[in-house]
Order: C-alpha cells, then structure tokens, then sequence
RNA sequence: CGAGAAGUAGCACAGCUUGGUAGUGCACUUGGUUUGGGACCAAGGGGUCGCAGGUUCGAAUCCUGUCUUCUCGACCA
C-alpha cells in the first residue's frame, strides 16, 4: 500500500480513553477506534493483523480437519430456554423484541445453535466424529469493559465444537484441537502458557486455558519451572505435607486473651503457623459453613465454590459470625461447631494442633480429628509465594495471563439437555460427546500488542500478523532517486508480501514515527547514502546497511527465516 | 448494581468559584522558510459548551432532571 493513497491515520499524543499499553497503541496507531463502552472499530489497519490473525487460525482448523460455518448473532431466545440457561446468562445477555414483540438474544456463546446443527446430521454413531467451527461475533454485557480490546463487550471468537459417540473419540477430537491450537499461538508469536484451568458449572472433565503472559492479565497463573506444571490459579494444587507421625494427645483449653490473629497465637503459645488451624465462616449461597485450614495456608474460594457445588461463596460478616457461633472472629473453632464442617485435605494429615475454642479469649491446643465431625475433606488451598510444585516439589512461580483460548471436554453435560442424541451399535439411544475449543481473536491482538509495546509507546509487531512486513520510507520526496528507487522496490516486493511504502510528503521524522507506531518488522529507509549504492533495512533493533542491488533478496531472506 | 469523577473544536485541556455571548496547545487550510527522529514564522477555518427544562434582562458558568463516559468495588458461560 502507498501510505499517500491509503486511510492512514496516528494520533501523535497518548490518548486518553484508552486504560492499558495495548489500548494506547492500537488506538494511536490507527488500528481501532472506540465507538462506545467496550465497542470497537477496526480500521483498515487494524483489520489487517485480525485477518491475519483469523486465516492462521482457519488454516490449522481445517488442518487438523475441522470445517467452517457461521452461525448469526441475532438468536431466539427459545434456544436458550431450551438449554436451561436464559436465566443462567442473565443480564450478561444482550436482549431484545422485534416488531411483534418476540424475543431475541445477541448470543454470548453458541453450544446451542452448534447443537441444533450437529442435529442435522447425527442420527448414528456411524454420523461421528466432526468438528465444525466458525469465527464470530459474541456479544456479552459486561458491568465493566476495560483494557482496550480485551474486555469488551463485542467481540470476536473462533468457537469450535467436537461431536463424538464415546470418551475415546473425544479425547482424539480434543487431542487434534489442542495440538492445532499450540501451531496457531506458536504462528502468531505470542507468549502464552497452557495452563489446567477450572471446568466450572458446566461439568466436563478437562479443562485447559492458552494464557497470554502480560501484567495487565486477569488471571493469575501458576507454573514450575522445573517441570510441566501450570495451572489457573483458581485451581492450582500446591504440594500438601504429608501425615505428621505424632501420638494424638488430649485437647486442652489455654486462654489467649486477645490473641485473634494466627499471628498473634502462634507467638504467644509459641506453636509454629502450621501447627495451627484457623476456622472460616463462610457463607455459600445463604448457607453459612465452618471452613477448616491450616494457619499459614489461604483459602482458594473457587475452590470451595466447586467443593459444595454454589454459585456464589464469600466470607461471612463479623456480626453473622457472631449470631452464629458461640464466639467472634478470631475465637471459633471446630469444636461445639453447630455450622457443618468442612476441612481441608491437609489438615487430615495434622496432629496436636491449634484452634479457636468458640469461647472468646481461648484456644484448644493438642486437638486432633477425633474431636470434632466434619462433613467433608477436600483440597481447599490457594496457592501463594512459597508453595511448591505439586508435581515435582520445587518453587511454584506466578505471572498473571490472559486467557486467550481454552479448550475443554465438555462431555455429555450440553447433548443431554439439548437433547442430542445417537443410536449406537446396539441400538441404545445415547447422548453425544462433545468439546468445545474457544479463541478469542481480537484479544489476541491486544495481548500481543500488550506483549510486544516498547517503553515509548510503540510496538514490533511479530511478522505473521504485522499489518505491513515491511515498511519503506523515502527519506526525502524531494530526491528523485530515492523516490524512484523505493517505488521500485516496492513494486517487487509488494507482489509477494505486505508492504507499505511511505510515500507521503512528510518530514523524515514523522515517517519514523509513524513506522514505529504501525510496528512493520522490516524497515526499509532510503537516505543519502542511496548515491553511494546503499539503504538501510532495520530489522529488530539491528541495523544493517544493505547494497540496493541485494535489497530485495535480503528483506525476502529475512521474511521467509522468520514466517 | 454500590461509591466517586468527568462531559467545552478531530485530540488533550483552560474558562465555571464571583453569570455579560468562547479560549490555549496539537491537528487542519493558505503562503513562506526548513528537510535523517513528531520543524518554524505569518495569516486563516472550525464549537447550538452532552441533552432537556428552570432561574435571570442575559447561562459554558447557578438549579433540577436525564444521557453518556471513566475510576474503584461487586459480577464474569
């Protein structure tokens, strides 16, 4: 493209609508523009990298088998009525009525609509497997979009779905998505780890995430250098201690006057942290539970959330606790516990520990499990600084990520209540298997852009989603051999790749500018030394001055090395 | 949804307290000088001051309502 002709547009000054590196830079650059909260143009150039971006994705999706289709936005919502989940949605949903006031839905995600189609075809298990995927619009209403295109509330996704008759053909399906999915991340450039990830409310027994790395990410992640593991914070394991061979003593009350925080008890019975067990109220769905945890240790609210199957769980008040139990915060305990209990699995494995007495002012020491019933014991622990790898014991590391695709054996869960259903080879009527693998497109962008944005403000784009490969700047229009001499190049190599040539009537310093904004990896300056037979090709932070009669093979060198 | 803040030219802002008919920088137009990292000088163009109502001789400014945006929190298949 000659940038003179093109709808080419930077803002030379940081804008202020935008809350994040990536939002800056892709709105300086005139890549997007803000139509509302969480609503987005993509200009020209912007489009450029999501094309790219979307053909990489839809060449490893038909790789690896999987076929394309497009599904609208606009939905009935008797679809969603059908699967139980309209009121799931709530107000995340985007509603709305036509003329004879019938209702419709902007869906957020398309399981439904996937399911109604796999209908068309699976009447028998001979009807699978296939996967079908599209790339589209999803719109959901978020309370607060924020962090340019990487929390709004239209956005594009690439969702797919695998339709199996067993557990062994889905684990084929998913197996074949989630290498697919490693090529596309691994295309585009971006940083990402693939951590295990929480299968949430929907069931289904594996879930992973392909998590961008950025400071601004939403997610923490957990990870071993060491080995494998990595994990969603929400459900990361972390090492536990095994069982303490101690002889179980008789548990004894002390007074602790004003000793509420672990802290503080373990000081001034002089007991190591973790030979205390502090006691939680916690309130989940309106229920108030007794949550029973190691001193040192931090609960993992997801994971008690999953533990007794909630929806929602968040720590009950200093006045509840009150009404609730014989003591306050600081003081309850397991013992003469009238909430149920829950524990930690770690606990399990404790002897002659500490915990509040449910009397204000005292503890129990020496108490083991034998003195107090509990209703059930699973891991419940938050993984923190310190903890080690669960797999291989050496120090868990942190970084916080964007979720920038997920995959998931969903199983049997949707095709059961949307009613999908196979004959198999015994004439049993039996419901389908299915997956379901998501990539947000646009977020990828941002993530990239996020990942990839220099200290001033402007960015290298990795070259297979560059909006331009390579940029050539005339240094001055004025001479007519640099001019010439760009124009040719760009002719040559335009044929073949992406290039922008900076033809505009415009100080040298601006056309840099603009250059580093857009993010071309390749750069191709055509100055004062054109007369003695050279031009300068930057690429990275290096740069080389390059004989004009090798220009073209060494910029196609350089593409071709790093495609 | 709770708490807070802001809407004035394409962008970033001042003016508002103490009402008198709109301003600065960048961008834009024209002319000139410049020309390897966002040039300079000069002359211009562009705004029903978010919207609606009220007070007043007179409202960007005071009052009421409303919409939008942003920040923090709660929420997030």
């Amino acid at each position: 493209m000659r940038l003179s002709k093109s709808f080419f547009t930077t803002i030379k000054e940081d804008v202020k609508s935008q809350d994040c590196k990536s939002g800056n830079l892709l709105v300086r650059s005139g890549m997007i523009t803000k139509v509302g909260s969480g609503i987005y143009t993509f200009l020209p150039l912007g489009l450029k990298t999501l094309n790219k971006i979307n053909n990489i994705i839809r060449e490893e999706m038909n790789k690896a088998g999987a076929e394309e289709l497009f599904m609208p936005a606009l939905i009935p919502t008797e679809y969603y009525e059908a699967s139980g989940r309209l009121n799931g949605f709530g107000s995340d949903m985007f509603r709305l009525t036509d003329r004879f006031n019938r209702d419709y839905a902007l869906g957020p995600t398309h399981e439904e609509l996937f399911a109604s189609v796999a209908k068309l075809k699976i009447k028998s298990y001979k009807d699978m497997p296939f996967t079908l995927y599209q790339i589209q619009n999803k719109y959901r209403d978020e309370m607060r979009p924020r962090y340019g295109l990487i929390r709004v509330r239209e956005f594009f996704m690439k969702d797919a779905y695998s339709f199996d008759k067993d557990e062994a053909g889905l684990s084929l399906s998913y197996n074949k998505m989630y290498e697919a999915y490693k090529r596309i991340f691994d295309r585009i450039g971006v940083d990402y780890k693939i951590v295990k990830a929480d299968t949430g409310t929907m069931g289904g027994s594996l879930s992973e995430e392909f998590q961008a790395i950025t400071d601004i990410g939403e997610d923490v992640i957990v990870y071993c250098d060491n080995c494998d593991y990595a994990s969603n914070l929400e459900v990361a394991d972390v090492y536990e201690d095994g069982l303490i061979n101690e002889e179980e003593l008789e548990a004894k009350l002390v007074e602790t006057p004003n000793k509420k925080s672990i802290k503080d008890v373990s000081e001034f019975l002089n007991v190591p942290v973790t030979k205390l067990v502090k006691t939680l109220i916690y309130k989940v769905d309106d229920k108030l539970y007794a949550v029973l945890i190691r001193g040192d240790r931090e609960l993992n609210e997801c994971k008690l959330e999953k533990a007794l199957n909630a929806k929602h769980v968040e720590l009950a008040s200093g006045d509840e606790v009150k009404n609730n139990t014989e003591a306050s915060i600081g003081f309850v305990g397991p013992i003469n516990m009238n909430l149920p209990i829950i524990i930690d699995s770690e606990v399990e494995n404790m002897k002659n520990f500490v915990v509040g007495a449910n009397i204000i002012d005292y503890h129990y020491v020496n108490v083991n499990l034998k003195d107090f019933k509990y209703e059930l014991s699973t891991d419940l622990k938050q993984a923190s600084n310190g903890d080690l790898c669960p797999v291989c014991g050496s120090k868990l590391l942190f970084k916080k990520g964007i979720e920038i695709g997920n995959t998931f054996k969903l199983g049997t869960k949707y095709s059961e209540s949307l009613d999908l259903k196979y004959t198999d080879e015994d004439n049993n009527l039996k419901p389908v298997v299915m997956g379901s693998y998501g990539i947000g497109c646009a977020r990828i962008m941002a993530a990239v852009a996020e990942q990839n944005v220099s200290e001033d403000g402007t960015v290298s784009w990795p070259i297979n989603i560059a909006p331009y490969e390579v940029v050539i700047i005339p240094v001055s229009m004025k001479d007519e051999e640099q001019v010439k001499f760009s124009s040719e190049l760009y002719t040559k190599l335009n044929d073949n790749y992406d290039v922008a040539l900076d033809d505009r009537d415009e100080r040298a310093g601006v056309k840099f500018n603009d250059a580093d904004l857009i993010g071309a990896p390749i750069k191709v300056i055509v100055g004062k030394k054109l007369n003695e037979g050279t031009v300068e090709v930057k690429y990275l932070d290096k740069t080389s001055n390059v004989d004009i009669n090798d220009v073209y093979d060494y910029v196609t060198d350089i593409i071709k090395e790093n495609k």
